[in-house]
RNA sequence: GUGGCUGUAGCUCAAUGGUAGAGCACUUGACUGUGGAUCAAGUGGUUGCGGGUUCGAGCCCCGUCAGUCACCCCA
């Protein structure tokens, strides 16, 4: 035998038992119930994708994050994925009979080797929505459209989903005449407007080396992220790519208009970049105002990563929730439904004695058959304990079938919250039950 | 990846360098067909781990692991 050791799981890695899966599984399945209602379907890939699949599409620091895993008589170098989205790519480069626009849901841990803190762990699930093969800024408004009726659903409130386009922000780095080398300086400077402030920005763009003119110009366009617009397109008018991404965002505008998305879940901010180097189109990034933690949903287009697979390039664009963050805030904000009990199990079939487990297997199989979560007790130690049982893992019922009520077929239904107590005949326990759940 | 803070019973936390404690939880009993309330008793710790200083370390020093906060970055 090897030596004693202790119980511990990877660094920023954790488990998640039954209550808490619970609330997980709630939250998972109300995203996917509004997924499908916008024509999504799902879609799994494995957890290791072969290396080569994974470099050179996020970016030489993300890349820095991506896990390796290997067999060792192995002879594929293989990595965890990290996110969705270019497993996505490599499905969709495979099966090119996959009919267009294709919409797919997926709904799986991914790791990245970062740093934890609170909100953020080495693995983590997204829940991720994409669209292949439309340019149509339709499909973008779907995804945004989404974004928020997912977040409704929830139950949030004060929420904000932000759209920017990285046409927008690469006019801006032309206009201001920054050399493409420092433009990811220039990016993550501007990220940072609404936490550090203007002046804070432009000591950061001194830091990252941007011209003092170039600064200059750049805060004018981002002075105000919000209502900006107007003065973008007087100022960008010789810049191509600027006004194509303004024209762009003002039709995404009209359809979500169309769509009747309340105009205080969704607003234009220049200043949002998102980190992933792939996007090309519309960004969008979801913020709950109270509490701050951060970024609930992040998305794009990305209409040119499925061009490094060597095929032609489909365009794409999707959004992803992150669920770890969502079920952060919904604790702190106390956003569970009370239908979300602390356990699944409806009813405990308690053990009298030994003569009696006969008729408690068939009452706990009889009610199992009716569709009811019935627990059986393993051992006839006395019902306090397995009603102490019962009432440790919050199960709101226990079926007590003792002599007396066996004699005269009838079995005793006792609510554990109240203590209430009824006769029931044993060929009516389950219609008993059902009554008293819904009640 | 950089810097700060923290790590003592299942949980929340005490303990001027001098024999590790409390509350809650747990077990048992008062209550032999019934959990929660009250009362009583009891179990529970190589103080995250490894070194060092010291007559003596939970406390001081070094390392390491983990958590956490601020950066970096990001869901």
């Amino acid at each position: 035998m090897s030596p004693k050791i202790q119980p511990r799981v990877p660094r920023g890695m954790r488990d998640i038992l039954p209550q808490r899966m619970l609330q997980r599984q709630y939250v998972i399945g109300e995203i996917e119930k509004i997924f499908q209602r916008f024509g999504f379907e799902p879609l799994q890939t494995p957890v290791l994708e072969l290396r080569e699949t994974l470099m050179g599409k996020y970016g030489e620091e993300a890349e820095k994050l991506i896990y390796d895993a290997r067999h060792r008589e192995g002879k594929e170098d293989l990595s965890l994925r990290y996110d969705l989205t270019v497993p996505l790519t490599r499905v969709v480069a495979m099966y090119p009979e996959l009919v267009k626009p294709f919409k797919r849901y997926q709904i799986a841990p991914v790791w990245r080797a970062e740093r934890p803190q609170k909100g953020r762990y080495r693995e983590f699930y997204q829940c991720d929505a994409d669209i292949v093969g439309s340019k149509s800024m339709l499909a973008d408004a779907e995804i945004v459209t989404m974004v928020v009726a997912v977040l409704r659903q929830l139950g949030f409130q004060s929420f904000v989903t932000k759209i920017n386009n990285r046409k927008i922000l690469t006019g801006i780095g032309q206009y201001a005449g920054v050399p493409a080398e420092r433009r990811g300086g220039l990016y993550r400077a501007i990220d940072k407007l609404e936490k550090i402030g203007a002046e804070g920005v432009r000591a950061e763009m001194a830091q990252n080396q941007i011209p003092t003119p170039a600064i200059d110009k750049v805060m004018t366009l981002i002075a105000r992220p919000a209502n900006a617009f107007g003065e973008l397109r007087e100022l960008l008018g010789d810049v191509p790519i600027a006004m194509e991404g303004l024209e762009e965002l003002k039709q995404l505008a009209a359809y979500l208009d169309d769509a009747g998305v309340p105009r205080a879940n969704y607003t234009f901010d220049v200043s949002l970049v998102r980190g992933l180097a792939y996007y090309t189109g519309p960004i969008y990034e979801t913020i709950v105002t109270e509490p701050k933690i951060g970024s609930l949903t992040g998305g794009g287009r990305y209409d040119e990563l499925m061009g490094l697979f060597g095929n032609q390039a489909l365009p794409m664009t999707g959004t992803s929730f992150g669920i770890e963050r969502i079920i952060d805030v919904m604790d702190e904000l106390a956003m569970y439904p009370a239908s979300i009990g602390k356990s699944v199990t409806q009813v405990l079939v308690t053990v009298f004695n030994r003569d009696l487990i006969g008729a408690s297997i068939r009452l706990a199989n009889q009610l199992r058959a009716a569709g009811i979560n019935a627990d059986l007790a393993l051992d006839t130690e006395g019902l306090g304990k397995q009603l102490k049982y019962a009432a440790a893992k919050s199960i709101p019922f226990a079926l007590i079938i003792g002599p007396d009520e066996n004699a005269a077929q009838q079995a005793t239904l006792r609510n554990l919250a109240s203590g209430e107590q009824v006769q029931v005949a044993q060929d009516q326990v389950a219609d008993a039950l059902e009554r008293n759940l819904r009640a």
